[in-house]
DNA sequence: GCGACAG
DNA sequence: ATCTTGTCGC
């Protein structure tokens, strides 16, 4: 199925695709070291079906930018707890494609297996590129956690029935924690070292974080030029 | 039936 | 997610 149809699917559907999607997940170690991070993120104007996705490349572990690429797509499918993929993914694959380069692991906004179905963003989009992603989300969709402790890198497992699906990181002191899985071609232990080494102060870790800064930017930017509300007179 | 519910 | 200023806490 290509994402361009997506728009067209029921929910009924979506769900059936992801049952399908589901078949495919392989959660295993990365095949070679991270060189370079990726991060992607997507913005939109309230009542807007226009979507402006975003993604930053950063050197790992320094986490120096050193390139992005951005698109401005359309979407009719509506945002719908446990479906999101459906609504962001195909803007992102159109960023994926104008990048100057592929980076070795993405960082999504949302859930990788830590969700109903195992198909969260993460995992979905990884599943399309075939590239090792991970799922860093700020709240909670599915599983049951104990409240990590209040220091810094504290962290507490995520279950479904008995399966760990996430882990609960407490990135920034005084803050709620981020919820982390695995999306792809990659291991839990391993999704949890990766954004550990990205928390630079902010609660958010920087590949999603700096992804979130550029799609916001260029929204802005592009809504300088018409008036979203209906103009007086 | 009731509560939960990524962005 | 987006709409938005001040404001309570560390």
């Amino acid at each position: 199925m290509q994402p361009a149809a997506y728009e067209n699917l029921s929910p009924e559907q979506a769900i059936a695709w992801q049952h399908e999607l589901r078949r495919q997940i392989d959660i295993r170690p990365l095949d070679k070291p991270v060189k370079i991070i990726g991060g992607a993120d997507i913005s939109f104007n309230k009542y807007s079906e226009v979507v402006y996705a975003g993604i930053i490349l950063l050197k790992y572990p320094e986490l120096t930018i050193i390139g992005h690429a951005t698109a401005i797509s359309k979407t009719k499918f509506p945002y719908i707890s446990g479906l999101l993929a459906f609504r962001e993914v195909p803007a992102l694959l159109e960023a994926w494609e104008k990048l100057p380069f592929k980076p070795d692991v993405m960082v999504l906004d949302g859930q990788g297996i830590a969700h109903e179905r195992r198909t969260g963003i993460a995992t979905h989009f990884g599943l399309l590129t075939n590239v090792p992603s991970i799922g860093s989300a700020k709240s909670r969709l599915y599983g049951r956690y104990q409240e990590p402790g209040n220091e810094v890198f504290d962290q507490s497992p995520m279950y479904d029935k008995g399966e760990l699906i996430g882990i609960a990181l407490r990135s920034k002191k005084k803050c709620n924690p981020i919820y982390i899985s695995p999306g792809h071609h990659i291991s839990m232990e391993q999704s949890v070292e990766l954004i550990r080494n990205c928390i630079r102060g902010y609660r958010i870790p920087e590949p999603t974080r700096q992804a979130h800064l550029l799609v916001n930017k260029i929204r802005i930017a592009d809504g300088e030029n018409f008036n979203p509300q209906p103009t007086l007179f």
